[in-house]
DNA sequence: CTCTATCTGCAAATTGTTTGCATTTACATT
DNA sequence: AATGTAAATGCAAACAATTTGCAGATAGAG
């Protein structure tokens, strides 16, 4: 946290009470969560935060890669905390639970892309889906 | 087509004008296109369709499985035809222009996520982001 | 403490997508 | 070919997520 406010601080960002707070949801959470969600948990904290204030926040992390955005087809993205260790998250079709997956199998096909392509990679983003263990039986 | 006209005479769906105007459109399309794209298109075969019918068409396709969703992160999906070759996108992020990639890393990763979390895995969507030959120089 | 660029809340606008309903149409059946 | 009917369409209106404009508030440098 020390260190995202010196990085603000060093990129003209100024860390007010709201950033704080949605940074430290975003970090508490062990879930991506939808910018509904994110702007709920705030007023918590800041009972007068408003949810263009959470967009806004929300684009600004993202924009220095502190924030993953993920889709899981239902028009809107969730969002989780880029933390330095990789992972893919598996979604099931029954209930929607997400977990995460350790582990990816891309860059070893990067080499491929590279040659098809001559693109520069610089991520990807990765969703598997499937049925998890108790919506087995049910579908 | 034919092949889709015997389908949908075989799950009690008609084919009408409309749904046979956006079938062409997909199939005679190399990109990915999204709702209001497809149905602009479709104005040229058919003047009074309607975005109703294109997001209801697009629903029923997809839900054969003729389709699939792409999401580039900009709050809107694209569809292409499920043709029955797999592949991905990579996208730049640069200029937005979607290319395909042959090959996918993802079933050498299966087995480990089946070991992680016991899901029966269904499919999945995996798309590389980067910078095409013409943006690596402007970014 | 002051100053000012940055940030915030609020309200309104936009954009993508979905829904209700009256009318039309595809196509199976006579 | 005419008829009947379930399925599909167009239109208008509703929804949901996200974005924007602007006037007032605030962080934090000096
Ligand atoms: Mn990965
Ligand atoms: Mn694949
Ligand atoms: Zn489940
Ligand atoms: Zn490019």
């Amino acid at each position: 946290m020390n260190d995202i406010k010196d990085f603000f601080a060093a990129s003209g960002c100024k860390m007010t009470k709201q950033r704080k707070a949605i940074l430290e949801i975003l970090m508490d959470s062990r879930t991506c969560l939808s910018a509904e969600e994110i702007f709920i948990k705030a007023k918590n904290i800041n009972p007068n935060i408003c949810l263009t204030t959470v967009y806004r926040t929300i684009e600004l992390l993202a924009s220095y890669r502190m924030l993953n955005k993920i889709d899981i087809g239902d028009n809107k993205y969730r969002y989780e905390i880029n933390s330095n260790t990789h992972y893919h998250h598996i979604i099931c079709m029954g209930c929607k639970k997400m977990f995460k997956v350790q582990g990816c199998p891309v860059p070893d096909f990067e080499s491929s892309i590279r040659a098809q392509t001559k693109f520069k990679i610089i991520g990807h983003r990765l969703e598997v889906y499937g049925y998890c263990p108790e919506c087995q039986g049910t579908v």
